[in-house]
DNA sequence: CAACGGACCTGCCTGC
DNA sequence: TGCAGGCAGGTCCGTT
């Protein structure tokens, strides 16, 4: 599912079909998504302008004069360009058609993404308000990291992943961050050296806006809103790798769990 | 408060 | 071929 890369991904692809154009009509065919789909929103948006697509960490936002409607890919969610006689897919939930020719697709087999519609500065929204800084942003580096480590012993992965501290660092960027800062994921995050979280800042930076270029990483199923896979892939590092030799030194690839996640590192670059 | 486990949901893969 | 079990890119919530 999609991380920052991914999402940043879908929002460049949809910019410039979107923005600018006015819903003509909107369907919601399942609105059970993570939070339901409020059955006003064809209402309010129809015959609206879309006047820009942001992102916020890992959500889209999709900005109308009268408010904004708050988007989330949860793990397996896309967005995508269509016409609206195209075929329909099993877990296309809602459909908002924009010109005659051109419709955005919301598609999540899982169902842990959302679209919620707020009226107020989304950046107060519930969901939003309590989000650390982005990562590619200028008040992203080691000192964000170095301050919220202070006295905490949870691994330095969890850390790294806690949307308080920073946002958008999902499971896969998390794994292949700490490998090119050499930095083990289970080091509790208070005994790591000021130096080091500063290395880190920067190949969080560096991995996450070299992943944008790259499209994102497709695993499974993550595919472009042009239905292109992201290419990222073929840079990884660690994750995904377990018992594979590492890229850098002669040893193996390790998997084990933090935080019940699948956690990839190599013992002897990761210190 | 920090930290942890479980929950939400479907699909795909493996092994028997 | 079928079926059970484990796993998946995220986040929220309740309990210690």
């Amino acid at each position: 599912m999609p991380e920052l890369p991914e999402v940043e991904t879908t929002r460049r692809g949809l910019e410039p079909w979107l923005v600018g154009k006015r819903v003509r009509k909107v369907l919601v065919a399942e609105p059970r998504l993570r939070w339901p789909v409020d059955p006003q929103l064809p209402a309010l948006l129809q015959g609206r302008t879309l006047l820009a697509i942001e992102r916020r960490a890992k959500y889209l936002l999709f900005r109308f004069k009268h408010g904004t409607l708050i988007g989330h890919l949860g793990m397996s969610g896309s967005m995508r360009i269509t016409k609206p006689q195209d075929e329909t897919r099993k877990h296309d939930h809602v459909y908002i058609e924009f010109s005659r020719a051109r419709q955005l697709r919301f598609h999540d087999p899982r169902r842990f993404g959302f679209l919620l519609w707020t009226e107020q500065d989304p950046a107060l929204h519930p969901r939003l308000r309590k989000l650390g800084p982005e990562p590619l942003g200028p008040a992203f580096d080691g000192s964000t990291l170095a301050d919220a480590a202070r006295g905490r012993r949870v691994a330095a992965k969890s850390l790294l992943m806690d949307p308080a501290v920073v946002v958008g660092v999902g499971n896969i960027y998390a794994n292949e961050a700490l490998f090119r800062a050499g930095i083990r994921p289970s080091r509790p995050a208070g005994r790591i050296a000021r130096a080091r979280w500063d290395r880190l800042a920067v190949e969080v930076r560096k991995v996450l806006a070299s992943a944008i270029e790259q499209g994102g990483t497709t695993l499974r199923d993550f595919l472009g809103s042009d239905g292109e896979p992201g290419y990222f892939v073929q840079q990884l590092q660690v994750y995904d790798r377990g018992g594979e030799p590492c890229r850098r030194c002669e040893g193996t690839v390790r998997r084990t769990v933090i935080g019940q996640r699948a956690t990839y590192f190599c013992p002897g670059c990761q210190t």
